[in-house]
DNA sequence: ATAGATTGGTGCATATAGGCAACAATAGTC
DNA sequence: GACTATTGTTGCCTATATGCACCAATCTAT
């Protein structure tokens, strides 16, 4: 391949006529013109400017080549103007994931007002309650809700809000299978959690007791649990029908509560709390239709988390 | 303006997902792509590649920038192609500039040989009998008839062959005002000169003594010419008309000699010969169809003087 | 004419970019 | 699960390219 830059060059001494005009137009030195043209006709192997000290002519080959280079170097501005428009203002493609439910309730309200303030910009949402690999699925940015902030190099973490978590279960399960008296019962029953709360064979939970006194204090439990996935409507619809005891964000089973589909079980022990966060790459170059998201959701979605249960 | 290699290395990182991979391909060190990418986007001020030391993955400005890139660099590897292809066998246009004459009478019969030979060359003929720039008038190759050859740096020039000048008027002419006697005589009449012929406010013709003896030598007659025209039909015409007498290559008047149009005056005198000869740019970076025009010239138009007249 | 300004090109000192080797980090492998 | 191979990156040294001053040639203008 050869060099592009002289193509840049050329086209510059044959669109303003000659090296020292050229080089006054695109401001670089004219020797450098000269030498960048020279060695790109000694590479061709062909006389592109037939020049005197003061005319200057194409030749055949200088024609036909500048007649492409004008395209080439065009095409390149429009590469860096593109990139331009993008650092200019909030514009283009910004992606987003988002725990399913978080999605569905909180953004489907909130990005409309964001995409109304920001016309040029598209946001594609990825509801998902999996840990997206931030790089490798191109995600701009993740709504993650976890008990504990990863620490990945390379990437930035803000808190949105906590959420508790709290133990439920049908009460078709628990008139079957009895209630747990403290959390140490709780391996004995069916159980649905999380994949987050896998550790090694089985999974844990940590429990804290509401009460104030002197039992407000943490346990961990170790559970086989019957269904794990990611999904908290699968684990909640688990806990609708019967499957087990699930642990869910209190925001999550505020109406299922309310509709008598489960109720609380433990109800003065509480999981270890989930802490909403964003997740986005290093904000080295970071473009500001993904700064401009960002900010937008560390205002808004807290203001929401606090007015509303999911 | 912008790096324009940065573009194609870039492209190249991206088709070939990966620093390394990319590297190999196009045979540079990984460590350039490296550098220049970084070099990229820091002048561009967006992160364009994600990149782990394992994953790569694209920016949203990346892909935008990569959507350019890819027609940037086709459009380069065309302009190249463009020239390889003039390159690689005689193609294209060239440009021929030739005295009237000799265009009409010669390279009409000599060209069609020439172009079948080789189809893909454009040959464009300036019929002029002024004395072309050849570098301004972007001229590949000019066939000039003047007495001397001009050494003009960065201009290569090749004999075709040699033609006598001879005195010719009218009969009708030489009639009314009679004969020279000698080529002292001549200012005396009224002349047609060529543009070549003026020396300060007059004309000049060299005239040597085509008898075998002692006054075998040469007179330079200095002229007030009545008509001075660089081109050779005209003179002939005047000549014809009985405006004076003109001094033309004898291949020019065989005919008009023939028809009885003309007659010589001072027969045993001739005019400085023409040295028709081509005259092309220095060959450094030549293209084959100028080359093989000359080629063909060089061989073809001196076998045409020496079998007829023009 | 003569002088001045401007053209494209060149020699030399310097600044920049590229190549080599080494590096941390990670994926695959036995 | 330790090991190897490969990834992208960085330090250092050299080669290359750039910038400055100057040059011959040429046009312009008095």
């Amino acid at each position: 391949m050869q060099d592009l830059n002289d193509i840049y060059f050329f086209a510059a001494v044959v669109q303003h006529c000659g090296f020292s005009a050229a080089a006054r137009k695109i401001g670089v030195e004219k020797t450098r013109l000269s030498r960048r043209v020279s060695a790109l006709e000694k590479r061709l192997g062909v006389r592109l400017l037939q020049r005197t000290t003061r005319a200057l002519a194409l030749t055949e080959a200088g024609q036909r080549f500048f007649e492409r280079c004008g395209a080439t170097v065009e095409s390149a501005q429009a590469a860096y103007d593109s990139v331009a428009e993008l650092l200019r203002e909030p514009a283009g493609l910004v992606r987003l994931s988002s725990p399913v439910l978080l999605a569905q309730r909180c953004l489907a309200h909130a990005l409309p007002g964001y995409m109304t303030a920001h016309p040029k910009v598209s946001v594609f949402v990825e509801p998902t309650d999996r840990t997206v690999n931030v790089i490798e699925e191109r995600i701009d940015i993740a709504i993650r809700a976890k008990p504990v902030i990863e620490d990945v190099a390379g990437l930035v973490a803000k808190t949105l809000g906590k959420s508790q978590r709290v133990l439920v279960a049908s009460s078709a399960f628990l008139a079957r299978y009895g209630r747990p008296d403290s959390p140490a019962d709780l391996p004995k029953f069916n159980t649905a959690a999380s994949s987050d709360d896998i550790f090694d064979s089985g999974a844990r939970w940590s429990l804290t007791s509401l009460a104030t006194g002197l039992d407000n204090r943490t346990q961990h439990i170790e559970l086989k649990p019957r269904l794990v996935t990611s999904d908290l409507r699968v684990r909640l619809q688990a806990a609708i029908h019967g499957i087990g005891i699930a642990l869910l964000p209190e925001q999550v089973v505020a109406a299922p509560l309310k509709e008598r589909l489960v109720e609380h079980v433990l109800p003065e022990w509480s999981g270890a709390k989930n802490i909403l966060h964003l997740v986005y790459p290093t904000p080295r170059g970071m473009l500001p239709s993904v700064r401009s998201l960002i900010d937008y959701l560390l205002i808004h979605v807290p203001a929401w988390l606090q007015e509303r249960s999911i």
